[in-house]
RNA sequence: GGUCUGGUAGUUCAGUUGGUUAGAAUACCUGCCUGUCACGCAGGGGGUCGCGGGUUCGAGUCCCGUCCAGACCGCCA
């Protein structure tokens, strides 16, 4: 028997018990005559003591020779601390050790295994078995373990029965790219991951599976960002017979399930807002609401004088920065710089500040007088103290590069608060998303989504104003889910794929399986798909996500433990029918 | 594909205008220490300044290239 406790169970009511311990060791604390060794286990912490006059000198060399990490077994009674330590449970007790036997030693760890590790990223990674040892990162993955047992809970009480699907299928050239695989039985041929499980789930619902749900890991071979991984996690749902009405109610009931399991929190019902809205209030289809700094229209209050910048611009739109005014010219210099960098990319910036007499200092004073500058505020809601922060030009181009400011001031401001929730639908998602590149159409959710009843016939005359049945989840600017209610019928399937440019051999080619399946009684249905990894990482209150996954990639796709991708020999590259192709 | 930031002891970092033998903290090793728990005290070892080239009497420091890491833009139906 390895132990008889973990380390984070012993109290005062266990004293004089005989007690086997396993763990690590945190800390050796050698004061001569009396060695402290606190012992670590995912539970806790337990101190183990060892002393010139109560413990044999032979253990006491053993102890005296114990490093960091040392896995090790301990025998002993537990008795009272004379000197307690309230900042941890076990710390009323301590264990007198009669038996020493080390399991396995340990190299010195590279980083410190504590909560505030002095270790960097990267070692963390290379290392990660170490980093799972510290505290933050356990108690993150045992987190997501809490998480995704609500989810499956949840889901199953209601009726959805989990069903997996293959990772080995086919590539499409929609979307994503994909991750393929290739095919030693099937020369030249290759597999590819799934970027979702999406035409299979709908072949569920034809198959009858009205509730489905799975928690899968999902494929995009695409650049990362601090929270975008190449493989990650999807709870991924379909219903059929239901309207979009039914599923944004159950997947509201299960993000209101995981608030109040998870996080203790009652929301009120999720307020919907159309997608249009958010672009014009926010110039976003994720707002954060956890605060205000709406965005103010400015056109037809500013158009009207002398100031061709604004008179040329497709959009004038402002902010009111809360107490804003109170910046300094070298503060709102530095914005200016701030908005222009090509990663925002405006060309400039216009502010007006409101003074607390009630009277405006714009930077564009020469054009605009105190009554146009009152409108300013008025439109963008803006009171005394405030300062109101104005970019034109193209509209989608500004809303974007506004939407990029009011975040960021938010977040200096201190308005995105993690222990605050504010989930949101944003509804009513155009059906097509112009390519400004090579000026084709492409699905802007996917090209299973059916447009709104009536409006299939806007797809020849104006297809950017077809408005389709999809549907986003937002919490705190985040994109946390999205789905739609799916075309069940072969005719507006196949309408549909010739709009994105397929051709009907293509068409057949790709999307024949699922067109053919519409054929033999498809039932009408849709679903959503929520990504795991940020809905825990934000339920946790963390901006990361990598530190909710127990292996993630780094920034390149690197995973640096394993030292993945990495080359096939040639024996494999011929046993595959390869042949490598190398740009540089 | 692009923009920006960084790479110096095991680790986290400092290193001024280019100038003597490259520092601190922590970790590690040795010794001491009668209740430690961020233990304390004394001593010690530890450096390819990412890599390559260039400028210079002299480069951690300046220039060019390159690799790696991170953040962001593009991309992510």
């Amino acid at each position: 028997m390895y132990r008889s406790h973990t380390n984070g169970e012993l109290r005062l009511s266990d004293i004089n018990e005989e007690v086997t311990l396993s763990g690590w060791v945190q800390k050796v604390r050698d004061k001569g005559f009396m060695i402290w060794v606190d012992v670590r286990d995912r539970y806790g912490i337990t101190q183990l003591i060892f002393d010139e006059e109560r413990t044999p000198k032979e253990i006491m060399e053993q102890a005296k020779s114990l490093g960091r990490e040392f896995v090790i077994q301990v025998k002993g009674k537990v008795i009272e601390r004379q000197s307690k330590n309230r900042n941890i449970e076990t710390g009323e007790i301590e264990v007198l050790v009669s038996k020493l036997t080390v399991l396995n030693a340990s190299l010195t760890p590279p980083f410190t295994i504590e909560d505030e590790t002095d270790g960097g990223e990267e070692l963390r990674m290379k290392y990660r078995y170490l980093d799972i040892r510290r505290n933050p990162v356990k108690d993150n993955l045992i987190f997501r373990h809490k998480v995704t047992m609500e989810v499956r809970k949840y889901l199953s009480d209601g009726g959805f029965i989990e069903v997996e699907t293959p990772y080995l299928i086919k590539s499409t050239p929609e979307g994503a790219r994909d991750f393929v695989v290739p095919s030693r039985m099937n020369e030249g041929q290759f597999y590819a991951l799934p970027q979702s499980p999406q035409t299979f789930k709908q072949l569920l619902m034809v198959g009858g599976m009205d509730k489905y749900f799975q928690i899968v890991k999902c494929f995009r071979d695409e650049d990362l960002r601090a929270d975008r991984q190449p493989e990650f996690t999807q709870i991924d749902c379909e219903m059929a017979f239901i309207e979009q009405e039914d599923i944004l109610n159950v997947f509201e009931g299960l993000t209101r399930h995981l608030l109040k399991e998870i996080n203790n929190i009652e929301v009120d019902k999720f307020p919907r807002m159309l997608y249009d809205d958010a672009m014009r209030l926010y110039g976003n289809d994720k707002p954060d609401i956890r605060f205000g700094m709406e965005f103010g229209e400015l056109n037809e209050v500013a158009q009207h004088k002398e100031f061709g910048v604004f008179n040329n611009a497709e959009l004038v739109v402002g902010i009111a920065v809360p107490g804003g005014n109170k910046y300094t010219r070298k503060e709102i210099d530095k914005l200016i710089d701030w908005v222009r960098r090509p990663q925002v990319g405006a060309l400039g910036m216009i502010y007006s500040r409101c003074n607390d007499d009630g009277s405006f200092k714009s930077s564009v004073d020469k054009f605009y007088d105190q009554e146009d500058l009152a409108k300013w505020a008025e439109v963008t809601d803006a009171k005394a103290g405030d300062l109101v922060c104005i970019l034109s030009g193209d509209t989608n181009k500004v809303r974007a590069q506004l939407s990029a400011l009011r975040m960021e001031l938010a977040e200096r401001l201190g308005l995105r608060d993690p222990k605050v929730f504010a989930p949101l639908w944003v509804i009513d998602f155009p059906l097509l998303e112009l390519d400004e590149e090579t000026g084709h159409y492409h699905a802007m959710h996917h090209p299973f989504t059916s447009p709104k009843p009536g409006q299939l016939e806007l797809l020849d005359t104006n297809p950017g104003e077809v408005k389709a049945n999809a549907y986003d989840l937002v919490l705190n600017g985040n994109e946390i889910g999205g789905g739609s209610i799916r075309i069940h019928d072969k005719k507006i399937q196949a309408t549909m794929l010739k709009h994105l440019g397929f051709s009907e051999e293509d068409a057949k080619a790709q999307f024949g399986f699922l067109m053919d399946a519409f054929e033999y009684g498809a039932p009408p249905h849709g679903g959503l798909a929520f990504g795991l990894d940020r809905l825990v990482s934000i339920l946790g209150g963390q901006e990361t996500i990598r530190d909710f996954i127990a292996f993630p990639k780094n920034n390149s796709g690197r995973d640096v433990m394993i030292d993945a991708p990495a080359p096939l020999d040639d024996e494999q590259l011929t046993e595959l029918s390869l042949k490598l192709n190398l740009k540089s």
